[in-house]
DNA sequence: AAGATTACGTTATAACATAACGTTAAAACG
DNA sequence: CGTTTTAACGTTATGTTATAACGTAATCTT
């Protein structure tokens, strides 16, 4: 355990979006050391960067900013490898409709989220909703379907934009 | 009107599966003298692929399947603006996680679909829930979130694959 | 310390998608 | 009916996203 440690009952349920990418870097290592797998500097580099980004990443985009931190040439792999880790572990999603990531605030809970994603000014918010979770499940085990992965994204314009665009 | 076309009412609700390639490009091809807009004949092409394929087509396959049923090169362009022109118009659907098309049983209705997509044999289900859409739509409005989109995607394996795979 | 495993570096290439611009074909209009 | 306008398409080039394959280094296991 580092200083920068939390204790994960510190935190308001859904709303690990108040911390620091520090802090979310150490509650991940927690999770990691508890969990017996390693958050090498790469991944706690690049879940670093997911964190810093108010919008959702792109693959060359962590590259481009990882070589500004470390003035190595990074390949593409090296990226997609660390996102790999940090999307088993529950530490990141991938959004598809934008082939981006985005950094995840409940790494317990494996494919239950739901994505908002502004077209105007990118910003994202991930929901969590048990009732449409059971929703979609029975939807699948009604079709014979056993279900491994979800993908909920609503796309379209956030508050803040909407006050803004208002003609 | 040809001699494939079909009355729309003749569809019973949701099973317009049961139909053939051709007889789902003729049904387009009403809804498009309805509209006012052109089912060119690259369109139809690629909407007719769409349904021949048992799963979703990648753009660069369909692209494949017409230079062999022209004997002239296709260039992604293409192909391309076929499946803008059938998204916008409701007869496809983009599989955002698998960047892969399929076509749409329900033309009328607008990002109010659900897939379930098999893993093992890439099967694709189109299903239609008010209820879920509603409940997604009110999520949305809660956080003042105006949506234009939605991508909903259930990933695993399908009634038929889990009966050969049960170990 | 030796062997096994996991992570990473590196090169190359595959797969997916669009910009830009010219040409053709269809629709709209007087 | 021919001219104008617009929509669709062809073509070339290039941008963007993602992975295969293989070697090396670090870490874990015994």
């Amino acid at each position: 355990m580092t200083e920068e440690s939390i204790n994960p009952e510190v935190f308001p349920e859904n709303n690990r979006g108040d911390y620091s990418a520090v802090q979310q870097v150490a509650y991940a290592r927690d999770i990691c050391d508890a969990r017996g797998v390693r958050l090498t500097h790469i991944r706690q580099q690049v879940l670093a960067l997911l964190w810093e980004n108010k919008h959702p990443s792109g693959a060359y985009e962590l590259i481009e900013a990882l070589e500004l931190q470390g003035a190595r040439p990074i390949a593409p792999p090296t990226v997609y490898r660390a996102l790999d880790f940090l999307i088993e572990q529950g530490f990141a999603c991938k959004i598809e409709s934008r082939n981006a990531f985005v950094p995840c605030a409940s790494p317990e809970r494996f494919n239950e989220h739901i994505f908002l994603i502004c077209d105007d000014c990118e910003a994202w918010l991930e929901l969590e909703d048990p009732q449409l979770e059971q929703q979609l499940a029975d939807e699948a085990t009604h079709a014979g379907f056993k279900p491994s992965r979800r993908v909920v994204e609503v796309l379209g314009t956030c508050a803040k934009c909407l006050l803004t665009q208002e003609v």
